[in-house]
DNA sequence: TTGTTCAATATGTATAGACATATTCATACC
DNA sequence: GGTATGAATATGTCTATACATATTGAACAA
């Protein structure tokens, strides 16, 4: 028997998905699954292994091996900077910079986003600059103020925020939409080991989806 | 040295982030490592493999590891039942069938799902029945049709949409909120093998927020 | 120059063996 | 009955070794 771990894997998502093995029953342990795929116990263990990390399977010492009881899906949205995403819709990205401030060690910037010429998002951003002190000196009308962050201000964790709100007469003016007009809207935080680097609030222009894969 | 297949991904992921190996960049071979952290092979193969899953770095055999181009982070959400996403909040979830309705070998479901007696979204969905037959005779009075399927409908794959929406008379008279406000309306599709087996559109409740760790 | 072949090499994967660690279960004790 | 204790056990992890496989780059031939 050829007995990769890839094929163990299969073998096992197989079992799960026919419901051989059933949600939240106790699969064989992994010596019995050895002997049976005729392997070693470790080539065993790292298909379980890649099954519990992608969400299959749960695994306690000495409980033994589950069936996940609700195989909670992640969706997962990349994190893009906005040029590729206007460009990965096959339009040409541009953006202008609308506003720039500093008041004591906060930078407030407004960008307005296009794609193909139209709007595509209106953004407002404040970065800390005791944490990203070069981002004062940076011109950030060639290079948008998203795309400079990813580059240069490689963060720990974040979270981000959708919401639907109606457009402000900001928003409006920028997006070239009715006020009060439904939109998407994200707020996003992104923070360094020292502290906060960057709040952004981004609305996107009338019609906009976010697609994820599941 | 202690050395476990955490602590080395550990240093590893310092230096990349702290650019010690920057972007693009090819990093010491496993033997290499290994060497240097006074551990087997293994140990560093398991934590290299592992920062390659998480999209850190990209390998391949021969031409050696390096430090992924563009880090692109992920923003992960978990698709949940949505009872769990109530009780999560610390409400008690609540809902009732509005609409049941078959028409060929579609079924037509509207649910109104509730936080604490206060409308939380109200759903619209079609089932196939030539795939899930037994969702026919199902009784979604007791178990909302979301969750029905998340455990007796195993998907593929699928895909979600996110959109920013007026509000329709109907999900206005359900979400008790004026027709026209903004909502942040879900488009959800699931597939087998066999094909689609159900279509959604969650309206949420006015102020909805869709969180996601990035 | 161009194409082919081949050895060197880095990662991929499998193995047996060992010990670590968490958890369960049965048992003994109060 | 309730509680402490320890044996049993399933998974977690590390090691050393071996062979597989893809890719590179140099040597060589057309």
């Amino acid at each position: 028997m050829s007995t990769g771990w890839q094929e163990v894997q299969a073998e096992v998502l197989r079992r799960i998905q026919n419901r051989e093995w059933p949600p939240g029953g106790l699969i064989p342990g992994e010596v019995a699954l050895a002997r049976e795929f005729g392997c070693a116990r470790a080539t065993v263990n790292r298909a379980l292994q890649a099954l519990a990390d992608d969400g299959w399977l749960e695994r306690r010492r000495r409980a033994g091996t589950r069936v996940a009881l609700s195989p909670l899906r992640r969706a997962q949205m990349s994190v893009a900077v906005l040029r590729k995403e206007v460009e990965a819709l096959g339009k040409t990205y541009g953006h202008c910079l609308l506003m720039r401030k500093v008041a004591g060690s906060l930078l407030s910037l407004q960008t307005l986003h296009q794609a193909d010429g139209a709007p595509y998002g209106i953004e407002d951003r404040e970065i800390d600059l005791t944490h990203i002190p070069a981002a004062g000196s940076a011109d950030f009308t060639i290079l948008s103020a998203n795309e400079w962050l990813v580059q240069n201000a490689p963060f720990d964790h974040g979270n981000m925020s959708y919401m639907s709100e109606g457009a402000t007469a900001f928003d409006a003016r920028h997006l070239e939409c009715e006020e009060a007009r439904p939109l998407l809207v994200l707020y996003r935080e992104t923070f360094s080991e020292a502290g906060r680097i960057t709040r952004v609030r981004l609305a996107h222009a009338p019609g906009h989806v976010v697609r994820l894969q599941i």
